[in-house]
DNA sequence: TTCATATATCTTGTATATCAGTTATATTAG
DNA sequence: CTAATATAACTGATATACAAGATATATGAA
């Protein structure tokens, strides 16, 4: 199994080591682990690093501009650098920060292009997992997405705007799910990144959370009647009811944002 | 500027610091700083050693399964295990590398199921891409894409497979742009990454590469009259093409994926 | 005071050392 | 000869050390 890996490895340099018969350790071949299937939390310090500032980040309690230091944040968090350091190469890559070698690492801020962009690719993506749900819907995941629903509609009850957005994104998660398209939900959160930021910035208008839980309802009919269409323009229509009237924070912060594009523009989503 | 990040940084923890009042030196503000406009290359050496690694694999020059060293790679590329171990961090976030702590790390085998997802994401993607292009398109840029679809037929009679692909990517890279939607194409590319390590396996078929460029031409013709829907219809079927009749290659070469969902399920693409 | 310069100190990037766990192989008991 | 065991070498995860460069403040000159 496998042996041509292991060709392509041994077939180049090292050859001296041929020269030792004893010791010679044969090359490991692929996942053939038994580490592997210990399914367990295997969470390393990188990891709790990279969720504590991932969840700081996203949840605007460092907002953008805020200087990180790897070595402060080591040493408050008891660490070396390595941790820290990988967290926020990972952070980077999400563009969540911004890094300048020799200089400093800061909290991104916000580019404005990304905003309307998101929201493009929200409703490309989730209207195709609406639509794929719709044709793969059970009667019992259907049932699922009503429990989310009441959830969430308790939430809003309770005015709890964490555990709504909590609730919000197990929602579309689910139809993901249910439609058999798990990888586009993950990419859908990668994308939402900046919109979830930029929404953590504001409180919910009145009455937006309820009309969010119509919009899932509707959704979830359209998916119970099997009817992709519909399903499909549904959740297009509710995405599209994110854009907010930004401009307003924009102002009032304009240090939190990168202004690479124009405002007006963003009339084209 | 910025008295808000540094306030939130200053009023916590350090407090013995500020007994000497020598040295005290201010935290840094965010991207004040010069160096951030050197745009110069700045290239570090995990980027180089990425970027190879990454090739290697998108090109199945490192076919799945292939054991690899950290300690060894740095060895032969003479620097440190520090950039080899970053460079493996990101392919690890990007699905081409899985690493078992304290046993290997490994060329990723490619999951069967990312394949018909990444069909399906892609045709969301680009469907809107090309619409918004169809919209937007001036006719200089219209030029343009006449001028990457001809050096894709230049290719494809030089049977260049290599340069009919880079020329395939341009033109798709290039309508995203045009519809102004590049963070989209920057999406597409994430998800195409598994496809394009399949495809390396098998060549095009005769007159696949013909066929492409006279898709490629259909898209263009939509986007010069502005039909949007016609646009992304004949985008949509271009992508459709991509379906080979893969079952061929996984099960002449079953080591090289992992076989996550069944193969007739892919029907559904 | 104002501006230019110098230096001290901070930053990230890279290299090396240590730790803890896994796996192949040698060894040994049967 | 076979199977269980022990051990030694290798693995990635983490810690620490060093290097190169950028920035703020101190210093000095006008």
């Amino acid at each position: 199994m496998l042996k041509i890996s292991s060709d392509w490895l041994m077939d180049t340099e090292t050859p001296e080591k041929a020269n030792q018969p004893i010791k010679k350790r044969a090359q490991n071949a692929a996942p053939s682990g038994a580490a592997r299937f210990h399914g367990s939390a295997a969470t390393t310090l990188s990891d709790v690093q990279y969720l504590r500032l991932h969840a700081a980040i996203v949840s605007m309690d460092m907002v953008p501009g805020t200087p990180i230091s790897e070595k402060r944040i080591a040493l408050e968090q008891g660490v070396s650098r390595t941790p820290i350091r990988e967290a926020i190469l990972r952070l980077t890559r999400e563009n969540l920060v911004e890094v300048v070698a020799k200089s400093g690492t800061f909290v991104a801020r916000i580019p404005i292009s990304a905003l309307p962009e998101a929201l493009i690719a929200r409703r490309a993506l989730e209207g195709m997992t609406s639509r794929s749900a719709a044709m793969c819907a059970s009667r019992s995941q259907v049932l699922q997405l009503h429990a989310v629903i009441e959830r969430q509609r308790e939430m809003a009850e309770l005015n709890d705007t964490k555990g709504f957005h909590l609730a919000d994104d197990d929602f579309h998660a689910m139809v993901a799910s249910i439609g058999k398209l798990p990888g586009l939900w993950r990419l859908v959160q990668q994308v939402k990144l900046q919109v979830d930021r930029f929404r953590h910035l504001t409180l919910p208008e009145d009455g937006r959370m309820a009309m969010v839980v119509k919009e899932h309802a509707s959704v979830v009919t359209a998916i119970e009647q099997g009817d992709e269409d519909l399903a499909c323009r549904n959740m297009e229509a509710h995405l599209s009811g994110l854009q907010h009237h930004f401009s307003h924070w924009v102002d009032t912060h304009p240090e939190y944002f990168i202004h690479d594009i124009d405002l007006d523009d963003i009339s084209k989503i």
